[in-house]
DNA sequence: TTACATACTTGATTCGGATCAAGTTTACTT
DNA sequence: AAGTAAACTTGATCCGAATCAAGTATGTAA
């Protein structure tokens, strides 16, 4: 079973940056990119380490903490397919502060700062494609600013599961990506409290808990409009 | 008394972006740059506006605010002198959801979506300063939304103020750039808590309140120890 | 200088959500 | 299938900060 498994030129495909690119383009970014699969439950980098590579995930899935202050770790991702990470490294050498771990087996893409800037002079038309993801990245983190000063937990916990549950069929049972737990410090909030509040919802009717960690969003404008 | 007025090369030698550009590049970018000057009080752009340009701050200030889904407004950003806005019209026509206001007379330097991209295809390296920036931006949202979810208001604040005293003398009152109303809004709390709070850390020996809105930060350290 | 509006402060009360402390379920191991 | 550890739920209590309600400054216009 290695459905999950592709080649270089696929795995680029995936990616939303390189999708604007020309065939000629794309072969010439096909051969700076390195792949490597890593295993369920390994680290794909630490915080401390020095980045020198953009990260890309070609298939499965990881999450990415940041350490904070305290000692503590606050979820800032889950990278999905397509998703990438890093991007500062393209530019100045960094450090990571953040760290990442593979959640199920990960193919994973990564282009090196050198190779990029060459690249990136010979074809100009893979800055805009970055630069226009860049923009979205940021309107979504400006978002997430201002709804995180702005709405109360509740309103919180539903637009993550509402934005969970739109890449399943509407109204169907799916097992949450993260656990509660971790949707919990994702959120800001306490795993009693988003027990409590699933439970509310479900008094209310927008949605049916199921075994484990499975949810079925049953009226997705109802969980939209809360606060 | 006009000394705030500049010439356009001037202008664009103060944004980020275009500090790593050659003299050649920079001609080039000078080329295309439109300047406008509003007055104090007067609206740069509005929500509902339709976007295709870049807009920088090249002398004076102003504040952008987000309408939020129940008609209050969140103050995004304070936009001083380099700073700049609207960075996703330059990739794809967008509808604003923020507007912006000057808050003294203020200088603006913008670039129309077209003349951006025909230009960027001849100067690579400017992509390159572009993206670095954003990669920028992006680290101190992610920051930002990460403390929001983590620290205490009084952390919040004492960031707040720690940053804006840093442009002024360590250890000399000045003039909050914003009302405690805006304050407030800006960092997810109340006038009331704002009051409080700057108590507690006037009683701490922290700062000094002074008349109106002036405040002398005595200790940053401190402060900036809190939460 | 007085009068008025707006911003700010202070106190009393309320409320959402965190924390603490058991239980109970789920999932993994053997 | 039984045993165990981890995740989850539920209840009781506590605390920070919002809200409500006066007040007091500050600034502005006549």
């Amino acid at each position: 079973m290695q459905e999950h498994k592709l080649g270089t030129h696929d795995c680029i495909q995936l990616v939303p940056i390189f999708n604007q690119l020309t065939t000629v383009e794309l072969q010439q970014v096909s051969a700076i990119v390195h792949e490597h699969v890593y295993e369920k439950g390994t680290t794909l980098f630490n915080a401390g380490d020095e980045a020198n590579q953009l990260t890309i995930i070609a298939a499965g899935q990881a999450k990415v903490y940041q350490l904070a202050t305290n000692g503590r770790e606050q979820l800032l991702y889950l990278l999905q397919s397509g998703d990438f990470d890093g991007e500062a490294a393209l530019f100045n050498p960094v450090t990571r502060t953040s760290y990442a771990e593979a959640l199920v087996p990960t193919q994973v893409c990564s282009i090196q700062r050198s190779d990029f800037q060459a690249l990136l002079a010979e074809a100009p038309q893979l800055a805009l494609g970055i630069l226009n993801e860049f923009g979205k990245r940021i309107s979504q983190l400006e978002g997430k600013a201002t709804s995180v000063t702005t709405s109360s937990i509740g309103g919180r916990l539903a637009d993550y599961l509402v934005e969970t549950a739109a890449s399943f069929p509407a109204q169907t049972m799916f097992t949450l990506p993260l656990q509660k737990k971790e949707i919990a410090v994702y959120l800001g909030t306490t795993p009693e409290t988003i027990s409590r509040k699933l439970n509310e919802f479900q008094i209310a009717g927008w949605l049916k808990k199921g075994h484990g960690n499975q949810i079925a969003v049953l009226d997705a404008d109802q969980l939209a409009l809360q606060d």
